[in-house]
RNA sequence: GCCGAAGUGGCGAAAUGGCAGACGCGGAGCACUCAAAAUGCUUUUCCGAAAGGAGUGCGGGUUCAAGUCCCGCCUUCGGCACCA
């Protein structure tokens, strides 16, 4: 062994094992035939938009947490990583620089590499994936053929959420409070014929399968990805148009007030309104055109803002309430919307606000049908939305809201006017994108053919090289300029056709990417299914909280698709999920432009890579956000100093019995060994770090004092925090491994499990409440009896004292531990 | 507006209904030192000299006993927001 250094010093001890660790690999995970039970330990893959920062630091930090904490408990773990290299970021930075983006990606990834290897992640560095790879994309593109075969994928016209500065579409999922997730324009609408997965199809399996994850992921995941799924039931009713073929379905979660409805209102932007416009008087016509250019220049933030008049215009057509034979009113309004439900609906402003602000806008009439405690909504100047008592409703007149809902649905299906239905906020998933920088759509246009996927024997459909390009957003994709790329004869008819030039989101990539870690270098499949089934589902996901709707909802859908079609026997990819926090400075998120960036090489050229990496774990809970203010990484780093010369002070030989060591102290091993490994299941990493120091605190004590650095218990109690130091500062753990004595491999070495025999307490403090207060403790047996706790507290002067001269009224004894003395 | 989570020392935070503040940062003091750094030890919720008292956002309640459970507020954060 060579030779060990007097003083802690990390940036020599980093030196001394990194090559050590690259010879042993003691987290490669692909050996065949290994015994131990499986545990796939995931953290989600880094876009690779530079170094890393802080904010990778803690996540792979606590990943590294987990995964080396299954690794020590004996289990085969993968922990892989890859890069999410598509995209954006990769593309504007070539065009600033122009330069193609492979260039840029694959610097990044190599530097993201190199500092991830530095960071001693217990990283499988034979699984290594990149989306950008053609290798890796070329299943992008085999999954797209399998999902068009089955319906899944398909184009259509509509209006779609278009970022004027991306130049492109978004997904529904990508624009936040009006605004282009990436950039902060404002999103605009544009009708373009672009590609949808269809996930609405699975939108209930989405939902209800949530339940199977209660517990094991954040509640708020849960919540917000129920939210967004956002499932209604009701009913569709048809109602007969004056003048119109074909009735007008709505869709309505309160069939119940069908008696209140005064008016009809459709999306201003649907197709319906159009037609129904056509239908009307040339003044209507007029209005309705000025009203619909008004409303498309309106972007969504002007039209979410909830304090706005609400607006319309009438067509002067009619529709007749399928129930009682009313006429009402057909007006066109922007508060409808065109692509949820059927874009028309009933109004019932009595107990529906938006139809209540309408109605008092054009003096509409309000009907209440539903009485309740509220009082009327004419009076009140809102509508009622609360249960009640229906009436002037015919036959739901008596009943209350969910008898006559059920009622109506009955009345209405007898006379085939509608039937009961339900409605998703869901919307179909936008995937195409009008950029260079991503997986070329395998799908050929030809004239006379139509659509025409790619042969799967010709995949992939390389992205050509991006030389020549113009890769600057102009709104429609720079493939197309691409003429020796994009004109190909038809692989049906064989006549001159045109491959789609959009790419696709890259939120496909990382749809999918946990199953090809399991084959990560296959040509003929995209994932093994034999090695899916063998590792996958992930057991552990890690990753942040900006994830929760979007990439958790995609690569859930992804996995029930492929569920279905046989490739995998799980249905939900991600057993359990930690989000951890993020890492701010002086309660703002990093940013060069706020001037509070903390830059993670400075971090690790001033503390060295355990102090940073124990830092986060010891900060708090994970998934709160860490302020690097308020946190030491100096703290940390002396106290792993303090730990790293506990080793120093071992003076027994490695091998040496414990069973002959100081009770006390082996103990105190045990019920950390305990705590411990219970602490890291429950992710409580801070608390499991606390006990380590409690561990190391007692053990200075302890060889300082009378039982000595000879005593066997206390090189028990070092290789115990050496290996559970080991899931925080590993290259401090292997240090004081080899000082220990022993080869190399701490990582592996077991944590130890706790002897229950040594777990036994056979004394503790009991204390004394007087009215609940404490007045008094006792060193006690765990044997004591109640009498002799009693007998204890009653003869105990402070105790005598705080009674003073009030009467007992009750004595409750829990022995061993407490005893509580109520007085009137 | 709707839904959800959270409020504990100067700070980050602990606490199966049973000793509030573990562990750490920061502070104070001491030892070692010519001195400093490093290290080690002591101390550190608040008020009070002490005895003692108060104390987990606010107000109620349940209980022998509440940071923890229940009801009502306040504040902060997150999500959704014309989805019929």
């Amino acid at each position: 062994m060579s030779e060990q250094l007097n003083e802690y010093d990390i940036f020599a001890i980093q030196e001394k094992w990194l090559p050590v660790w690259d010879e042993l690999k003691p987290f490669n995970s692909g050996i065949a035939g290994d015994p131990r039970p499986k545990k796939y330990v995931l953290d989600m893959f880094p876009y690779p938009s530079g170094d890393l920062h802080m904010g990778h630091a803690e996540a792979y930090a606590l990943g590294d947490v987990i995964s080396r904490y299954w690794a020590q408990k004996g289990f085969n773990v993968m922990h892989p990583i890859g890069w999410d290299s598509f995209g954006l970021p990769a593309e504007n930075a070539a065009i600033k620089r122009g330069l193609d983006p492979r260039g840029w990606t694959y610097d990044n990834i190599a530097q993201q590499r190199a500092s991830m290897r530095r960071y001693a992640c217990s990283f499988d560095w034979d699984r290594v994936i990149v989306t950008s790879d053609p290798i890796y994309y070329r299943w992008n593109q085999w999954l797209f053929l399998q999902f068009y075969k089955q319906g899944l994928a398909y184009r259509k016209n509509s209006n779609v959420n278009w970022c004027p500065s991306c130049q492109t579409v978004l997904a529904n999922e990508q624009v936040v409070g009006g605004l282009c997730e990436r950039c902060d324009s404002v999103v605009t609408k544009k009708a373009l014929t672009q590609w949808y997965f269809k996930v609405t199809d699975y939108a209930d399996r989405l939902l209800d399968d949530l339940d199977t994850l209660e517990g094991n992921w954040p509640a708020k995941v849960l919540t917000m990805q129920r939210n967004w799924i956002g499932r209604s039931t009701g009913a569709e009713v048809d109602f007969v148009v004056e003048g119109r073929a074909n009735p007008v379905t709505v869709y309505t979660t309160r069939p119940d007030t069908l008696f209140g409805a005064t008016f009809m209102v459709v999306a201003v932007d649907s197709d319906l309104a159009a037609e129904l416009a056509s239908l009307a008087t040339p003044d209507v016509r007029t209005r309705f055109q000025a009203y619909l250019d008004e409303t498309k220049k309106s972007n969504d933030i002007e039209r979410l803002a909830t304090d706005r008049k609400k607006t319309g215009v009438d067509t002067g057509l009619f529709a007749i309430n399928p129930i009682n034979g009313e006429k009402l009113p057909i007006w066109l309004s922007d508060y409808v919307l065109a692509d949820y439900g059927t874009g028309a609906i009933m109004a019932v402003p009595a107990h529906d606000d938006r139809d209540f602000e309408f109605a008092r806008e054009f003096g509409l009439p309000i009907r209440t049908v539903l009485q309740t405690e509220e009082g009327d909504p004419n009076e009140l100047g809102h509508a009622t939305t609360g249960d009640g008592i229906l009436v002037n409703s015919g036959e739901l007149t008596g009943l209350n809201k969910t008898e006559a809902i059920a009622k109506a649905i009955e009345l209405l299906a007898a006379q085939g006017k509608g039937k009961a239905a339900k409605n998703f906020r869901l919307r179909d998933w936008l995937i195409s994108r009008q950029r260079y920088w991503g997986t070329p759509i395998p799908i050929i246009h030809c004239a006379g053919c139509g659509e025409v996927p790619v042969p799967e024997n010709q995949l992939p459909v390389e992205l050509p090289s991006a030389a020549g390009l113009d890769l600057k957003p102009k709104g429609s994709s720079p493939l197309g300029a691409a003429e020796a790329w994009v004109n190909v004869s038809c692989p049906k008819c064989g006549k001159p056709a045109k491959r789609d030039s959009d790419t696709m989101d890259t939120f496909v990539d990382s749809s999918w990417y946990f199953l090809r870690y399991l084959s990560p270098n296959s040509e003929s499949v995209a994932f093994e299914v034999d090695e899916a089934k063998a590792w996958a589902p992930v057991d552990q996901y890690v990753g942040g909280v900006t994830h929760a709707i979007l990439h958790l909802l995609y690569a859930r859908f992804f996995t029930k698709v492929l569920h279905d079609i046989g490739l995998v026997d799980f249905e939900e990819p991600f057993t359990r999920l930690l989000n951890q926090g993020m890492v701010l400075m002086n309660g703002s998120a990093m940013s060069k432009s706020r001037g509070n960036l903390v830059r993670l090489s400075d971090q690790l050229d001033e503390h060295g890579v355990d102090a940073v990496r124990l830092t986060m774990a010891f900060a708090g809970p994970p998934e709160d956000d860490i302020d690097w203010a308020d946190v030491s990484p100096s703290g940390a780093s002396k106290f792993l100093g303090r730990a790293w010369r506990l080793a120093g002070d071992v003076s027994s030989k490695p091998g040496v019995d414990f069973a002959t060591g100081n009770k006390d102290v082996r103990k105190a091993t045990h019920g950390f060994l305990r705590d411990f490994a219970q602490n890291i299941e429950t992710f409580k990493f801070n608390v499991g770090v606390a006990k380590i120091m409690e561990l190391v605190n007692t053990l200075r004590k302890a060889i300082d004092g009378e039982v000595g650095g000879a005593d066997p218990a206390i090189r028990e109690a070092v290789e115990a925090v050496a290996k559970a130091l080991s899931l925080f500062a590993p290259y401090t753990a292997e240090d004081m491994w080899a000082q220990l004595g022993h080869q190399p491999g701490v990582a592996l070495a077991g944590l130890g499990d706790a002897d229950g025999s040594l777990l036994v307490v056979n004394n503790l403090t009991a204390v004394v409440q007087v009215d609940g207060k404490l007045r008094d403790k006792f060193d006690v047996s765990v044997s004591i009896t109640e009498d002799e706790l009693r007998e204890l507290a009653m003869n105990s002067y402070n105790v005598k004292k705080a009674i003073g001269d009030r009467e007992i009224a009750n004595i409750i004894i829990r022995a061993p531990k407490l005893v509580n003395i109520a007085t009137k």
